[in-house]
DNA sequence: CACAATTAAATTGCACACAACCAAAGAGCG
DNA sequence: CGCTCTTTGGTTGTGTGCAATTTAATTGTG
């Protein structure tokens, strides 16, 4: 209604070209800082959840992560060829592997510990706002992923969606 | 100060990976709907740019993406492949290529004024907190392409950035 | 004009993401 | 036990994203 249908294409684009760019920017940012500890983002990432919460099985590491196996296999690889994990399959369910830290894996995380302070520092936003936007973030992604799931059962904007 | 300096490794992980997460989300919301126009995602943006400002040097392309020749050369060629644009270089430069749309390419517009919609239905996201949270992600941006340039020139956050 | 420096694309190599498919192992049931 | 179904990881193929290198064209300087 107040806005020409011609400029939907524009205001769509902000929206999520605002998320990706962020996205990336923070990637750009996390490459320079992670190089010295010879890591990914999303190694970094999936050691994260490791030093938290101890070994897991490749599955949970995946909730955890919102990632498959198609993701995670390679990268875990990686992370192994690295010496920084170690699979192993379950010896009471063997379709599982188990991913544990190795010494070097666990000793990491003392030198992982500046990368949070460098990064807050990178963004200049206080712990309030960062909060906040996180939040949002997090009430969106719910949001897509369960538009997603469904294909798309959304009434047009017009009319009450009285059909509940 | 008030956090423990062994959960800085937790709050740092919400941010990025809400971040993240969301990007990610609304790139599967995204790949379920363009997959009726035989899009991804990167592919819809490029076209968005194109609908909007006409043709244009692969170069001028990528500043409005933030994306180098190296991610756009070969989604280009797949475009073109697509039959919805066409690349020529240009007679004044012979250095730059210019990307036109073409007539499919040009038609295709009608058919995704569709697609905001359905993402904007998906989010379940009004107008006004849509661009609220896209101009906080396009400060996040800023700052973080700044800080990338410049390897960490910050000061530790403690102490009032009187600095201004 | 010769020649170094710069610029625009393309190419190569690596690392995600994700869909689709595959194989092995477990679970349930006759 | 035999059979089917499900679960768990792995593999393959496609498509980005980005660093690093390469090639061709243009610009700047003497």
């Amino acid at each position: 209604m107040t806005t020409p249908t011609a400029d939907w294409l524009r205001l769509d684009q902000q929206i999520c070209f605002s998320l990706n760019a962020a996205s990336r920017a923070f990637g750009g940012v996390y490459r320079v800082i992670l190089k010295d500890l010879g890591l990914t983002y999303p190694q970094y990432l999936v050691l994260l959840v490791l030093w938290e919460h101890g070994d897991l099985p490749v599955k949970d590491l995946g909730g955890h992560l919102r990632l498959d196996s198609g993701t995670l296999s390679p990268l875990l690889k990686r992370l192994e060829a690295a010496g920084l994990v170690h699979r192993e399959r379950s010896t009471l369910d063997e379709r599982s592997v188990r991913v544990r830290l190795t010494e070097d894996g666990t000793a990491l995380r003392e030198r992982a510990l500046e990368v949070p302070r460098r990064i807050a520092a990178a963004t200049g936003f206080d712990v309030d706002e960062i909060r906040d936007l996180r939040t949002r973030l997090d009430d969106l992604t719910t949001a897509l992923d369960k538009a997603a799931r469904h294909p798309d059962r959304t009434p047009p904007p017009q009319q009450g969606s009285a059909g509940a």
